[in-house]
DNA sequence: GTGAAAGCGCTAACAA
DNA sequence: TTGTTAGCGCTTTCAC
């Protein structure tokens, strides 16, 4: 039925190894035979089975995903950097939700390390303990995108996301903002608690506002969970002026808020948002907002795959990119 | 160094044969010496090696998506569907991207035919002549997710587009107008071009409107397009005073364009989109649209595509979910 | 209920 | 430059 190297290698009155070289591309076999055979080839319709080649090669040029949710814009733009470059190097992507849950993640490891995978991009808003032992023994390099792993054992791109967080809120600050609200995703995330959060205070710090607790909500990462957060800090005997959201949703979230009860944007508040999708120019006003390079991320951390799959050296795997603010209307 | 099932039969005085039937669950295994497998097992970490099953039963438990962009919100969700169905069939995901070029679809099936796939879902907006004798040829079931092949020749998951066009322009008509846009994406798109413009085109016959195609415009899919859509038609001498538009960016184009030249909605004009994504309700007004179910049309073509992979006899290959309107405030 | 043995289709020494 | 020959790790008859 199907055919096999061996019937090439029968029409073509060569080896099966000869076969081989001239489909891998071997430089030694004399042009005539490799001519005759890719002839033959081509008239028996000849595709070699990858699982045949996987098995006996120890090389699937395949990589694993595991991303909490594909449906998000989010992460659909990480992993469209990831697999450009990974079909640029010859590879296929097996993609798969873990919908953040560590027993799944785990579990996907597993499976993925079944499947003989030859590397692993992993996205994770929170690296426990568990999946990080996970990883440590993993056959196959991992590499995170856009995702913090913080005892920096496995190799990771991001961008400076404390030092990101920190310009944002200046932007406020310089407006001569006082009262400014930090509206997070949840703070399991680790990039929310331990670097948006920290960028937040430490510019408030160094302007002499005191941190107040009624400023900072950490709810669900939507644009529903805006217009509720915008409601309850509104609320607020002395409400804030400005908002420091960390993403568009929840920055548009927060703009509906106030608009749908007649405050303008940016004159009443002023609003700054982390994330910078293409969500960001269709609201109006249009979102000031930190550009995460979602795609960049991806991509270049399946580069950085491929490194470690060829087993290059890399200097640092632990890989910053930068960032910078997109100027639009929802800030001064 | 890896451990196999030879190292797990010797381990625990078994064959090879017998490790494989408890691993596969075959029930022919005393109790006592599956229990001996399995503790063995345990202790040695052994995990299957899927290439090497692949390449002994010539099934893979993974099943090829072609995508056009995972990245566009629209085929995101669509993937979601997709994968949560497969994972509960137990089947990975090799995802691919398209950009809707045939050429790269062609090519990607050949990988994927390559890959020993044990199915394939593919999305494309243009089920051309080449790709049709493409996967005619191929050795494994294919079904179409949200892609029209018109001459029916493979399973396909779709709503009834024609209809459901057909009820939103109705939907504007009742409200009295005579001059209505049909903002589409590009007409390459066989759904735009042979469904849903379709479906204007009998809502307006019926109606005893003549055909204006002034009032026709099938430009790029995106908010830009939109915005410069609404910039056109809006200098028209007799504009028209409703917009039935393709998606929901579109649709968001258009109300944006509208209010920036001061216009109201749905007082001014009205617009009714047709997709029903997450953005629908980020907008104001909140868009009234056809909902096209995303996720339970990849759901359902997964669905289909296992059963196929079972051989078990489907009745019908050609699915039509149903749709519905959801009424929000950019109509009256 | 269990084992022996023959592949699955290919790569990769090693020889020639 | 080319061929021979072991495997790669597993499933699957076929016997017993």
């Amino acid at each position: 039925m199907t055919v096999t190297i061996y019937d090439v290698a029968r029409e073509a009155n060569v080896s099966m190894a000869t076969v081989s070289r001239v489909v891998n591309g071997n430089p030694n076999v004399k042009p005539s035979t490799r001519k005759k055979v890719l002839d033959v080839i081509e008239r028996l319709e000849y595709r070699p089975n990858a699982v045949a080649r996987g098995l006996a090669s120890k090389k699937t040029t395949t990589v694993g995903v595991i991303i909490p949710d594909i449906s998000n814009i989010f992460y659909a733009e990480l992993a469209r950097g990831i697999e450009d470059i990974a079909t640029m190097y010859r590879y296929n992507i097996i993609l798969s939700n873990s919908d953040q849950r560590e027993e799944k993640e785990i579990q996907l490891l597993d499976n993925m390390y079944g499947k003989q995978v030859d590397g692993i991009v992993l996205m994770s808003e929170q690296v426990t303990e568990e999946l990080l032992d996970k990883m440590g023994h993993s056959p196959v390099p991992i590499v995170l995108a856009g995702s913090i792993d913080q005892t920096q054992e496995i190799p990771s791109v991001n961008i400076d996301y404390l030092q990101a967080a920190y310009e944002a809120v200046n932007r406020l600050i310089d407006n001569g903002h006082k009262r400014i609200a930090f509206v997070s995703g949840p703070f399991t995330s680790t990039i929310n608690r331990e670097y948006k959060f920290a960028g937040y205070k430490r510019a408030l710090e160094e302007a002499g506002i005191e941190l107040d607790d009624n400023l900072v909500i950490a709810n669900e990462d939507s644009y529903d969970s805006g217009i509720e957060d915008w409601s309850e800090l509104s609320k607020l005997e002395n409400a804030p002026t400005a908002f420091f959201a960390g993403s568009d949703e929840l920055a548009i979230g927060i703009i509906h808020g106030a608009q749908d009860a007649g405050k303008k944007v940016p004159d009443d508040i002023e609003v700054i948002s982390f994330e910078n999708s293409k969500l960001a120019r269709m609201v109006r006003p249009q979102l000031t907002s930190v550009v995460l390079p979602l795609y960049d991320i991806g991509a270049v951390s399946m580069r950085l795959l491929t490194k470690f799959m060829n087993k290059e050296t890399v200097e640092d795997g632990i890989v910053i990119l930068p960032h910078r603010i997109e100027e639009r209307d929802s800030v001064k």
